[in-house]
DNA sequence: CTGCAACACTTAACCGATCAAGTCATCCGT
DNA sequence: ACGGATGACTTGATCGGTTAAGTGTTGCAG
């Protein structure tokens, strides 16, 4: 089956292949009539335009890539990374801009998919997670000039534009709740301790803790996997002054906790009271379903997405703070067990 | 930052720009002088052919194209797609072909991507999943020659290639297992009826437990989600004559599963067994650990990779019924406990 | 009635690869 | 020494769009 191209439409119109171009693309030079008649022509043959030939003269791909820089077994249980996609397709899909993914083992492998991407012209911009100090991916999108979306700071990204969530905002108010109900021994199992906004969480933590009186408030890092998340509370719990509440910084290490939790026949919430972030459906699924910092994480990709786009378009994009996400309790907090 | 071409090495090089393209492609046409020059030229400006302009001279696009048509709330927490992903990332990423990604909401959004994806010349070819009964997507990549590997059958594919895994044989195994316990008195909350795969699950799990003579064995329908999963679990366990073991055929469904039977007061694996269809780290993260259909989803997502580049070199590609899940024991499963 | 701007197109160059066909030098067998 | 085969390239057409520059027609002000 052959496809169709401008030139068949020109031939059964009567006109030339720059006209089709100029009806099909909105530019001016046609009348109103002609336009009709080759979209209408465009519609009945079903045409659409070669991605390559106009990626080639010129035009945009059309496409935008994401890499994916996590060992499989954490992404394949990890919700935050599907949701974002979700999100992004949410606009992408409607001025049908395509999605490549690439899962890549190092930053530096991310680096040299980047540089093949834009040698091959194959995306129009990138979106960039998982953002660190002195992040080595920075300089070279800049030197590329690729239109990226630094999502996961903030930081210094040079021109590239960026989007976060106010993690401080977040962590302060699941602090705040835990102490209304009672709780004085706060602890945190915190996300790759490399990555800018799990540092801006182990801050935020700390200082709301120290001025709230907290003196024992402590950070244990972890990996996101449900194994580490699992080993680090049982850590936490192993110590004879114990914490009565713990903030994993996913809603896979929460899991964890609560099975390690349960396993040393510690109750929940009774003794011991767990705070997710990230509310996925996996925090209802549990028993207790868990108290969960919830954000929309489709409307945040979906955001970037619109950066994204308007940062290829050449139009100026500023950093956005997205929402600060709010506290969802369910069953896993409660006032801590008299001693 | 200029992109380096063709054009510039074979300035430098003092050729011309089809010797580099012989050169840079193992064609015949050069000496091996030259061509060891043209590459080391070629390596030290880092030049990556333009894909579209490859793609637009007749050669592929060097881009596949996977369409998931599952609501972002299921495709966020459900492993197995990512664990499909990574799979076909490890063979797309040797060969240096781009996976590109879109989110639909129906089949018949699907098709419309795919004519897309086929007009715009985007993809050389694509994953389809979730086969169903006389399915609507087969037809017409059938009429487009597209090429296309189809995962979750087996069903009637046309020249379509085929993979999938040996559905029967696993849950025959499951069966068989907890009858060795003792079980009696066994459901399955089965996926989205409308699925191949899920039909030939439940086909295999009515015959071997009626060969086995357990004349009660019972399939509820439901859709993945954790929610439904919990539902069905509910609705199975009001029973007067309820089950002593549950299959579920994803894991979420299982855990839901799991936290509905310990919140009616019943014990895992004491008065219910739970077996999860697919073992992802979620399985081991509750508590008890969930007794697991084990498949190297990865594997899988490869092998069908393999398959979809060999349909897209031409080469005749055979269907393929990947290896049976294995079954893995842990604590969710039991022999019942004496009425 | 002239001059010229506005409109509605057409023409053709261009993007950066691939590849069939053509050119030229060299080698080899007889 | 000559014809033909082989090797090592070059030339130029081609893919399917985009777009600057060119052409012919119409309308309208002066």
């Amino acid at each position: 089956m052959k496809r169709p191209t401008i030139a068949d439409i020109a031939r059964r119109a009567g006109v030339s292949k720059g006209a089709v171009s100029y009806a099909l693309n909105g530019q001016p030079g046609v009348s109103e009539a002609t336009r009709r008649r080759i979209v209408a022509i465009a519609q009945e043959i079903g045409f659409n335009p070669n991605s390559a030939a106009r990626a080639l003269s010129g035009a945009s791909a059309r496409a935008v890539g994401l890499t994916l820089c996590r060992p499989a077994r954490i992404l394949s249980i990890e919700p935050f990374f599907m949701g974002l996609i979700s999100g992004f397709e949410q606009e992408l899909a409607a001025r049908s801009f395509a999605l490549t993914l690439q899962v890549v083992a190092t930053p530096q492998t991310e680096i040299e998919v980047y540089r093949r991407w834009w040698g091959e012209r194959r995306v129009d911009g990138v979106f960039v997670t998982d953002l660190r100090e002195n992040d080595v991916r920075i300089p070279v999108l800049n030197e590329l000039q690729l239109p990226a979306v630094v999502i996961g700071g903030p930081g210094d990204t040079g021109k590239l534009a960026q989007l976060w969530s106010d993690d401080a905002g977040a962590i302060t108010e699941a602090v705040r709740y835990l102490m209304a109900l009672g709780h004085r021994r706060i602890a945190r199992v915190g996300g790759l301790p490399d990555l800018l906004h799990t540092q801006t969480r182990t801050r935020a933590f700390t200082e709301v803790c120290a001025s709230l009186g907290l003196s024992e408030a402590v950070t244990v890092p972890s990996d996101y996997t449900g194994e580490e998340g699992g080993r680090a509370t049982r850590r936490l719990l192993i110590n004879a002054e114990r914490p009565t509440a713990i903030i994993y910084d996913n809603d896979v290490m929460a899991v964890a906790g609560l099975s390690v939790a349960q396993e040393m026949g510690l109750s929940v919430p009774g003794d011991l009271s767990i705070v997710a972030w990230d509310d996925s459906p996996l925090c209802s699924l549990v028993h207790p379903p868990l108290t969960a910092l919830t954000r929309d994480i489709a409307a945040y990709g979906a955001h970037a997405a619109r950066q994204l786009l308007a940062a290829i378009a050449g139009e100026p994009v500023e950093d956005v703070e997205e929402g600060t996400a709010h506290l969802t309790p369910r069953g896993s907090t409660a006032p801590p067990r008299e001693p």
